[in-house]
DNA sequence: CTGTTAGCGCATTCAC
DNA sequence: GTGAATGCGCTAACAG
């Protein structure tokens, strides 16, 4: 490893004028300046980030935590261009971000191949207590740092917001002097798109919710109610039914759904996962979608175009997320003010699970 | 930011001490070592990764280089599990992964609201010629490095080979003193792919590959090749068709395919998104799958169950390759000797695009 | 313009 | 047992 020492002996000088050569300091001769920076190239220097990050105080790093994994859970179908966004944006500004390693989420699948976690004792060198995601961002020296995943039973929360760096939270709505949380206006686009049912002239909507950890989930509700407020329709606490995102849950919430009377004639579901679940409960009783029911979801995965029929759903742009967040994360860093709540936008993508009730079904 | 000298301050003893009390070194006494111990809790020390890397010279980091970006590229589709498994396992390991900002993968989309790309000038400190994925994992002091969506045509892969630290390239059979690649057996996985329709009594099987760029388009078609022989048919090169993986690729491919005739009896896509235009192109044409033509994909994405009619696909557990690839770098670090191709398990998933020809086709 | 000094936070010699 | 000294690679503040 060549270092600003072994460049200084090769050019003949000290190590600080090396320093200064290479920030293209003004108080250098142009000749050494270009000697060394021959030289440089020569040797194929690279300064080393870590020491300049000791001595600098600052690190330009963000961190990142994706909490819910687990192979299926939110770093298969959304984490991936959330990580892009942030990724290009950290890229456009120089900085780098460092994946944590969160203990708790462990293997669970994928171990070795030869059954055991192998490698190395744990060697946590200091045995000071549980580590909590803000010790993390310390120990990493990083500036700020965006959370995927988090969930509103989480113990942490306190703690974060009271954090001193810069935090941008996923979908959880907990704000603070440095906590911002950024997601698409869940309420509004719920009430968009239940609007868009009540429109079509369906009166009786059935809605599946995600769990209720999830703060999206308490939102999603709220704009279901309020759509129907605007509209004028009585709510029907029998029409709403309590999933968890999954596929499963969508499917029995649904089944559930279907058994009152008078039927609901649209089922709106708070995830597309849950959508995909209940087009299959609405297959077995063998009611056609969108003839007898209709149904939208939220979300917007690659399957919802594919499915039969195509999924009316609420398209969130994950990609434009990471990058908004890392924007935000960034600018706070650089002192700047940033507002509590970034909202992505979100649009209603109207495809052929929904249309009017059926006459009869309007009438009731 | 409390140091270890401010533990020794209030401890009434020296920085070093302090050091071996939280290593439980040997020679510290008990109670003296209790009592730091109890004070480190008590402030919140945390050690600085930073400086411990540095004097240690271990990073205990991993690099992840994400290079096929830009939203909808290799990131949206397959990165996520498979950073996933890495961070399982660099968890499970004690490890970090940072994630390289690439220039040249810059924005593209998601550009700041107001337009602009914002923040400060890239202030790249030191203007020594173009910085290499080397140069960055060099900078970052990582041990090793993983590497997605690499091309066969990046100007790199030369350098790559003489990689002085560990690295793992995904799907790409580049392998040098200290490079390995990870990936299934594109080439098997095809033959038995194209072994299954032919078992079904297919003769007549278009192939539609991906762009010539990726390692695996080759694997997959001599994969497709072998399994032609092995039933004793003959190869025709009409029945090859060149894609790009992506969608509307599969479309073109599949429509230029089935103009032939005799009329291909099955076709088999080397990505399930290629597959998914090629069902298009079959509905377009009023052809019924599977009962006028079989079809199968590969990567078993979520999208291909709920397909009209399910697909039938190799599916690749890509979760397992990021927590193998992390494996077999922090091995690799440690000295280990690794194996220079890590295959990753995939299996046919058999649904119900594909059935036997129909008579008259079979017999032609 | 240039070089010397000092120190970022930590771990590892070595004397005491 | 304990603490002082040294250095990881780099940059900042000085002094020449």
């Amino acid at each position: 490893m060549v270092t600003i020492k072994d460049l200084a002996k090769a050019a003949g000088v000290s190590p600080a004028a090396v320093s200064k050569a290479l920030h293209g300091h003004p108080d250098i001769s142009q000749a050494t300046r270009q000697r060394i920076l021959a030289l440089a190239a020569e040797m194929n220097y690279r300064p080393n980030v870590l020491a300049r990050s000791l001595v600098k105080q600052r690190t330009t790093t963000l961190g990142l935590f994706v909490l819910s994994r687990g192979s299926e859970g939110f770093l298969g179908q959304f984490a991936g261009p959330i990580i892009g966004g942030l990724m290009d944006c950290a890229t456009a500004y120089g900085y780098d971000i460092v994946l944590f390693s969160t203990p708790g989420n462990g293997p669970a699948r994928g171990l070795d191949a030869d059954g055991t976690a192998g490698g190395e004792p744990p060697a946590s060198p200091p045995p000071v207590s549980h580590v909590s995601y803000l010790d993390l961002c310390r120990e990493r020296q990083v500036e700020g740092a965006l959370i995927l995943g988090l969930r509103l039973d989480d113990p942490a929360l306190p703690e974060l917001r009271e954090s001193p760096i810069p935090l941008v939270l996923h979908d959880v709505a907990l704000t603070g002097p440095h906590v911002s949380c950024i997601g698409c206006d869940n309420s509004h686009s719920t009430f968009e798109a239940v609007s868009f049912l009540l429109k079509l002239g369906h009166r009786r909507i059935g809605f599946i919710n995600g769990h209720a950890q999830a703060a999206v989930s308490r939102e999603r509700l709220e704009g279901y109610r309020q759509a129907l407020q605007a509209f004028g329709v009585e709510p029907d606490p029998c029409l709403e039914a309590a999933g968890d995102f999954s596929q499963e849950s969508g499917y029995r919430a649904a089944a559930a759904l279907l058994e009152l009377r008078p039927r609901p004639t649209a089922l709106m579901a708070a995830s597309d996962l849950m959508a995909i679940g209940a087009l299959e409960a609405l297959r077995v009783q063998a009611l056609r979608v969108p003839e007898d029911v209709s149904l939208v979801g939220f979300d917007d995965i690659p399957a919802a175009q594919h499915l039969q029929p195509p999924l009316t759903t609420v398209r969130q742009d994950r990609y434009q997320t990471g990058w908004l967040a890392g924007k935000t994360l960034i600018e706070a860093t650089q002192g700047k003010m940033v507002p509590a709540r970034i909202v992505v936008p979100a649009q209603l993508v109207i495809r052929q699970s929904t249309a009017s009730p059926a006459a009869e079904a309007r009438s009731t």
